[in-house]
DNA sequence: GGGCTGACCTACT
DNA sequence: CAGTAGGCCAGCC
């Protein structure tokens, strides 16, 4: 089932770290199926630890109303983990899988 | 079988 | 930088 690939994926996502669609779509071996990580996002049951707030969109942006409730708790959990919001949007080069990888790699302080 | 929807993406204007 | 258009495909009438 190609939900459970995307959650495995999801669940693999460094704390404090972020991931987009479109990269989730892909490292779960389906391209342009950003859409359907979406869906799988929502098909997610609670009951399962998914950190389903470390998935943004492609402009490092949450992915829901700036109204609504969502999007209030995954800003909080994000910030909880020590990701930084400026002007409403995620650094990608810094909090993103690549980001991570440079990080481990130079080992550059946040 | 057909049509609409969606926590999206890319490219173009 | 903001807005639009087309693509994409599982799920649900």
């Amino acid at each position: 089932m190609w939900v459970k690939t995307v959650w495995q994926v999801v669940d693999g996502i460094p704390r404090g770290h972020v991931l987009t669609y479109g990269e989730v779509a892909r490292l779960a071996g389906m391209s342009r199926a950003a859409r359907r990580v979406s869906q799988a996002m929502r098909r997610a049951p609670k009951g399962m630890n998914l950190p389903w707030h470390r998935v943004v969109n492609a402009q490092g942006r949450i992915s829901f109303p700036p109204d609504s409730h969502g999007f209030q708790r995954q800003k909080d959990l994000l910030e909880g983990e020590g990701v930084v919001f400026l002007d409403g949007k995620i650094d990608l080069e810094r909090f993103g899988y690549q980001g991570a990888l440079d990080q481990l790699l130079w080992g550059e302080p946040l």
